[in-house]
RNA sequence: GGUGGGGUUCCCGAGUGGUCAAAGGGAUCAGACUGUAAAUCUGACGGCUAAGCCUUCGAAGGUUCAAAUCCUUCCCCCACCA
């Protein structure tokens, strides 16, 4: 009756699930609840966060009670789970900051209002109070060593050479365990979801479950996104590709779907998108016959742009392409280009005379001065249009396009906005 | 606490006195080809106003004309044992 998992079906976002037929006959009925857990690793989410928390709105769009748990416990620990090395903890003042900021982040992606209104919960509220007495007779009783060092999400540290888990990470899952179990309790939620690396530790949570309140209760794990050409997805030049507009402005995380590879391109909109199936296989054979147009791509870009920033910030992020990349730059006026340091490509302000060069490795277009030379050297910079081969170049009013810009390219699609200085 | 192994440039990983700014691979960046794609090929890939100089091989000292390489102490990681 839900139709979740017939979505999550097509769209290829099922890696593993429990019992597939109790599951589904367990959605059947209505108002059932699920959660997903992000842990604060940082101050922003990015967008391998995207696919879960889209999914956790798919299922409140199919009238699933969803629930958004921000790890302000866990986040204190790390999770192991196919990690290569040990991590490095954070402050518990550090990690409340980014717990804050990301309960920001997640509440537009879900509706707290209605009859499934979402609840956003943080896993510390009954963590942080828990005696470690009560911790280990109550959860960790629970809990076969032999069967943990099993799992393949630990595996690689304990088989690893140079490499080991502390007591800490390795007690990771029992917390997230607990979480399941919380939840279950005061929500009546039966129903993990997660990415395809929190399966040992969704698992841990039904089997702690159904031990403590004998019930059974239920997981899904998502696909991990990955790349045809097997480099890692959602980075960039910049680093990753974040949720949060101070990090990864509109314009530059529209321009990252927009050069998704074709061979990615049709998955992504199914992983990414709400459009609906028949709207996607349209634009699957518009791939197949029209690549150059490149269609699907501005349509992904289009869609996440507009879930993430909004219909505002992605008009400005398309005015801008269309600017740098549709033609002419003779074409844009003064105040084209006051918007577009507005809309977020790149912007430095310089002094009259300052060096090319300078500017590019003080804008961290460059890493370092020596770095744009050398890329100046080899044709890869233009400035107003022009590929510039002067190393020495300096940047005058007389040259500026109204006295007062450049634009410098760096490649072919990274623009730098430079204003000189009065 | 004991014994053994190890910490190398973004990552993996070679290097055991000069020929080492340090092999090779990956990632990344640029050029060519394109469609702001992929694949492929070419080049770059510590810093410096680049001839040359400066800083790097866990940290600090030391030996030497010369150290990533040898010695001392310390820190950290791993395995096994207690």
């Amino acid at each position: 009756m839900s139709g979740l998992l017939e979505e999550l079906e097509w769209r290829g976002l099922i890696t593993q699930s429990s019992d597939r037929e109790a599951l589904e006959a367990h959605l059947a009925t209505p108002g059932r609840t699920l959660y997903v857990g992000f842990d604060p690793t940082a101050d922003s989410l990015h967008i391998g966060h995207l696919v879960p928390l889209l999914v956790l709105r798919r299922a409140q769009q199919v009238g699933l009670r969803p629930i958004a748990l921000v790890g302000g416990a866990t986040g204190l620990i790390g999770d192991p789970s196919f990690r290569d090395d040990e991590r490095s903890l954070n402050s518990p003042d550090v990690v409340a900051g980014w717990v804050q900021k990301i309960r920001d982040q997640l509440a537009p992606f879900l509706s707290f209002e209605g009859d499934n209104a979402a609840i956003a919960v943080n896993n510390l509220d009954w963590t942080a109070e828990l005696d470690v007495i009560t911790y280990l007779r109550d959860i960790g009783k629970h809990f076969s060593v032999n069967a943990m060092i099993q799992r393949d999400s630990v595996r690689s540290r304990l088989e690893r050479e140079g490499q080991g888990i502390s007591y800490t990470e390795f007690s990771y899952m029992l917390l997230q365990a607990m979480d399941f179990l919380e939840l279950a309790r005061r929500y009546d939620c039966t129903l993990q979801v997660g990415g395809s690396d929190q399966w040992g530790n969704i698992v841990s949570g039904i089997d702690l479950v159904r031990r403590h309140l004998s019930r059974q209760v239920h997981g899904v794990t998502l696909p991990l996104v990955t790349k045809a050409d097997g480099t890692k997805f959602g980075k960039t030049a910049g680093g990753a590709v974040w949720l949060s507009a101070e990090r990864t402005s509109p314009y530059a995380f529209y321009q990252f779907w927009l050069n998704t590879a074709d061979a990615d391109v049709v998955s992504f909109l199914r992983y990414f998108t709400f459009l609906e199936r028949k709207e996607i296989e349209a634009l699957a054979n518009d791939v197949e016959q029209n690549p150059q147009a490149r269609g699907a791509q501005r349509q992904l870009a289009e869609e996440v742009t507009r879930l993430v920033h909004g219909q505002e910030s992605l008009r400005s992020a398309q005015r801008i392409s269309d600017a740098l990349f549709g033609g002419e730059l003779s074409a844009l006026t003064e105040a084209d280009l006051e918007q577009i340091a507005l809309d977020g490509v790149p912007h430095v302000v310089v002094d009259e005379g300052s060096g090319l060069l300078a500017a590019l490795a003080q804008a961290g277009l460059t890493r370092s001065v020596g770095e744009a030379r050398k890329l100046v050297k080899s044709g890869g910079v233009s400035v107003n249009g022009a590929v510039e081969g002067d190393e020495r170049r300096e940047l005058m009013f007389a040259e500026a396009l109204f006295q007062r810009f450049f634009l410098a390219r760096k490649g072919k699609k990274n623009w730098l906005l430079i204003s000189v200085k009065k």
